[in-house]
DNA sequence: GCCGCGTTTGTAGGATCGTAACAACAGTAT
DNA sequence: ATACTGTTGTTACGATCCTACAAACGCGGC
């Protein structure tokens, strides 16, 4: 079995097939259509579970089924099987979250706890920045050294955010950033201080307004690791620690 | 616990959680934000086991964590939660799908051999009635008793259909499914010949051309099954039967 | 010491995986 | 006609893996 093949089995797994589901699946698109014998011979399943597998891919909609003797199966195509999965994906999560969002306790007050949360992953860092951009009602500033970290969803909050009336400030050492943000109205464009050691594994710096702020870090089996606080006292001091040092350097 | 709460639970599950991460999320939720203290407190999930099913939460990125002592937890909104899946959905759906895609044999020939599909499923029916739809490029007829099985799909197969030339003929005693299509340009209304019985069982009939044909029936724990069959002598065979008969009647 | 926190280890139970046996049937040779 | 051969579809049964669940442990703070 090729390396894609199990690769491919996996994704299916996660999809909450079992491998034997998976495997007769693809199967049965390499064949166009067969029986229980056909399946068996080119895959690992015994044959004598492939009815079984088969029933319960039929129930799922991914296969038909030919009541003949023997019986042969028929997969469906790669468009409807896709989107036979996507709208029972859609359904149940329907139904789990809207539950959750029934006995959601709304947030009060803003925040108050200290907290410092982490986040682990690339994505989900990107989710948390562009949250702490958009709670901005007075000044951002938003600093990077890799032009990727500047994803279109971030770049959009950033210019929502100066059309709004916001100082928006971003500072970076590399040209790629800097030019990104050249054309945006209301956006100014800084280096950062001198004495910042520009270390390897830095990624991002997120500050809104004197009590929202994010940092991160490259590294890990993560990728990226951010750490945030939004409306602490933890924050507000953060940023003030962070940005007297800028004020010092400059004097 | 609710029966809501149980079904939520059960669809989580579905979404690819355990039944300890759907209540540690839900329990989450209640409290905006707590530690696995507080979790275990409100939900029948073991202290102990609070700690590994917030870090497989947090791999899957649907919380936070606060590094201090005790240890919080802090879910994700529910809009990012979704949108969370729906992208690790996504990228597995197109992990899967690729692979089939690319080992997909090519059909040869247009459906050559003899064969009769079975359908169960009422969704199923409908995708397959407008792909057998869709192929027909002389004449289709499409009848049912029920409005409830003239899906939109399916009404904007026909029409288009209708406009690419092909003749329509919608067969309906039922005057909701006329008047469905009398505002339909190209396509033709007729009721069902008398001498037909109309069972209350029956579901749909889509002919399309001489050599597509597929027939379904309500009941059994499926809703709706469906038998189709396209390009095969048995489908002309068929066809005609259907056919011959009506013509008999009307002479 | 005492108590709560976080970690680790261990034990059932269930679902999937994998093998094997079985009756029913069709075709062939005797 | 009978026996043999091979296939089909069904059923049963261990092996294995993962989750659910319980208990114990080391640790640090009061």
């Amino acid at each position: 079995m090729s390396g894609d093949e199990t690769a491919a089995i996996d994704a299916f797994e996660q999809l909450g097939l079992t491998s034997y589901e998976a495997k007769v699946f693809i199967a049965l698109h390499r064949l166009s259509a067969g029986t229980a014998r056909d399946i068996a011979d080119i895959t690992d399943v015994p044959r004598s579970q492939v009815y079984s597998v088969a029933e319960s891919l039929e129930d799922r909609g991914l296969l038909e089924v030919q009541q003949s003797n023997p019986i042969r199966y028929r997969p469906v195509s790669v468009e409807e099987a896709r989107e036979t999965l996507r709208s029972q994906f859609e359904r149940e999560q329907e139904r789990a979250f809207e539950y959750v969002a029934a006995v959601e306790r709304e947030p009060e007050g803003e925040e108050t706890r200290e907290d410092i949360w982490t986040v682990r992953g690339r994505d989900r860092v990107d989710d948390r920045t562009v949250d702490i951009l958009s709670q901005a009602e007075q000044r951002i500033v938003f600093g990077t050294r890799l032009p990727e970290f500047v994803t279109p969803p971030i770049e959009r909050t950033l210019a929502e955010r100066a059309a709004a009336g916001v100082s928006v400030s971003v500072v970076s050492g590399r040209d790629a950033v800097r030019e990104q943000f050249a054309a945006v109205d209301g956006v100014t464009i800084e280096r950062p201080p001198a004495h910042r050691t520009d270390d390897q594994r830095s990624g991002r710096i997120v500050i809104a307004d004197d009590d929202g702020i994010l940092l991160s870090v490259r590294g890990g089996a993560d990728g990226e690791t951010a750490i945030w606080s939004s409306g602490s006292l933890f924050a507000s001091v953060l940023i003030q620690l962070i940005e007297a040092s800028d004020e010092l350097a400059v004097e």
